[in-house]
DNA sequence: CAACAGTTTAGAACAGTTATAATGTAGAAA
DNA sequence: TTTCTACATTATAACTGTTCTAAACTGTTG
């Protein structure tokens, strides 16, 4: 929930020149009371309600690969014909619901740490992502 | 590791006719020491030294999906340009190395067991997956 | 063996994503 | 403010993994 000037700080002090397709999308991704997950194309149509100027589609995976490099954003590791995304960037896991193609957050407090006993010699963790699947209980 | 009159039974014990291809294609899969990771396209080129008859790409793509349905292969959630699959249907977790984009078991008693404190109403739990993302470690 | 449903096949089609190269623009310097 | 330049945007082409199509083939059943 920042105004615009914040917007262009932001994207400043990260090397990101603040141009208006920039500014545009954090309005859309970051202006929201809640967190939320997006497909490209979700994200496409939601920038073209929210404006009269489009924006061609190379800008928005060219700014969101930025924004995802500054962790602005997180890709959430799910198989599927395409890359979802996370606007909140705070350590949490995920329940997927397959049928409905539907993400919900975990919160971190609902899930026990997970500890893991082993280590690949040479290499440091970067992250640990837990994906529930789930279905539909016909029990 | 089975020979092909065990495949036979195998497949038509699931409803898969087997087919010639069906079972080279399960003992390039199956016919090993240990379970392995792979992408369709490692799985064409490993068919396609073990076998002079060559299986058509549409073929490999039907089986797999065929023997993931079945319970044989598991599809491992990663965000990759392309999917992963693994011989190793046991409940279990991966460490990824995106540099080298190396997959690697975690075995399930080197990882505390998942605990889970929230639901989805209507939903029952189909699989929880644990991916411990990598990278180099410079310090 | 005949008949049929299931399977394979090559290639076309498709979807998501990335690359290209021309045009535009933010920011710094004069 | 004007000029300059590196960075951004754009439309579109290209690319890649995967799925579809429809014709030919084959395992199974009677």
């Amino acid at each position: 929930m920042l105004n615009n000037s914040q917007y262009i700080e932001k994207l400043r002090s990260s090397g990101l020149r603040p141009t208006k397709q920039r500014i545009k999308i954090c309005e859309v991704l970051f202006n929201t009371e809640k967190t939320f997950h997006f497909t490209i194309n979700e994200l496409v149509k939601k920038i073209s309600k929210s404006t009269n100027d489009k924006i061609s589609l190379a800008t928005v995976y060219n700014t969101i690969h930025a924004f995802k490099n500054k962790g602005y954003l997180k890709e959430i590791p799910i198989n599927s014909d395409q890359s979802y995304f996370d606007t909140n960037t705070s350590h949490h896991h995920h329940f997927y619901d397959e049928s409905q193609r539907d993400l919900i957050d975990i919160d971190e407090a609902d899930v026990e740490p997970v500890k893991i006993y082993t280590r690949i010699p040479g290499k440091k963790i970067k992250s640990v992502e837990v994906l529930v699947k789930v279905e539909d209980d016909k029990s």
